[in-house]
DNA sequence: GCCAACGTTGGC
DNA sequence: GCCAACGTTGGC
């Protein structure tokens, strides 16, 4: 099993959007972004997922989700009205992927940036570089453990 | 609101 | 293939 972090401005869709969405899963739709793509393209069923919320009062890690489908065309790519519309890419080839995420359980308090800037063993940590833009990221086992580990939960699910 | 950092585009 | 210009991200 992997791990995996994922950044969402809760202002457009945040951890209570997917705690109350349908089964609490949403598909990770909008990904525009190949590094970011090509992770979500390694994601397999049951990989764990930190959920990131960016621009955001406080930016934190506010979750624990898991992915529930793998990597698929992400239908928004083919929808000419749809603001992700991608007339570059075709059925044949589609260029964009999503995966299924649903919501597993919601840290006991938000994980603040300045928290995790502060603990030791994240300092590698992709979210953590200096102008890291990417939206989707891989967590190294080790980050996960000091990740949960301050957030006092354990990953039982 | 500012602006550094980044990814993408497009002219050459 | 290079790289300047541009648009976007996202912390502050």
């Amino acid at each position: 099993m992997k791990y995996w972090l994922v950044k969402s401005e809760p202002s457009s869709f945040s951890w209570d959007d997917l705690w109350s969405s349908p089964k609490r899963t949403t598909s990770w739709e909008g990904v525009r972004n190949y590094q970011a793509r090509n992770f979500l393209r390694e994601m397999k069923r049951g990989d764990r997922v930190l959920f990131y919320h960016s621009s955001a009062e406080p930016n934190a890690i506010v979750g624990i989700a898991e992915v529930a489908r793998e990597a698929y065309p992400d239908p928004t790519q083919f929808e000419k009205k749809h603001e992700m519309y991608d007339p570059k890419s075709t059925r044949d080839d589609p260029r964009w992927s999503t995966v299924d995420l649903k919501a597993v359980r919601a840290f006991p308090r938000p994980l603040t940036l300045p928290e995790l800037r502060d603990a030791p063993g994240l300092d590698k940590m992709t979210l953590l570089q200096k102008g890291s833009r990417l939206s989707v990221s891989a967590v190294t086992p080790e980050e996960w453990r000091v990740v949960t580990g301050l957030a006092g939960v354990s990953d039982a699910g």
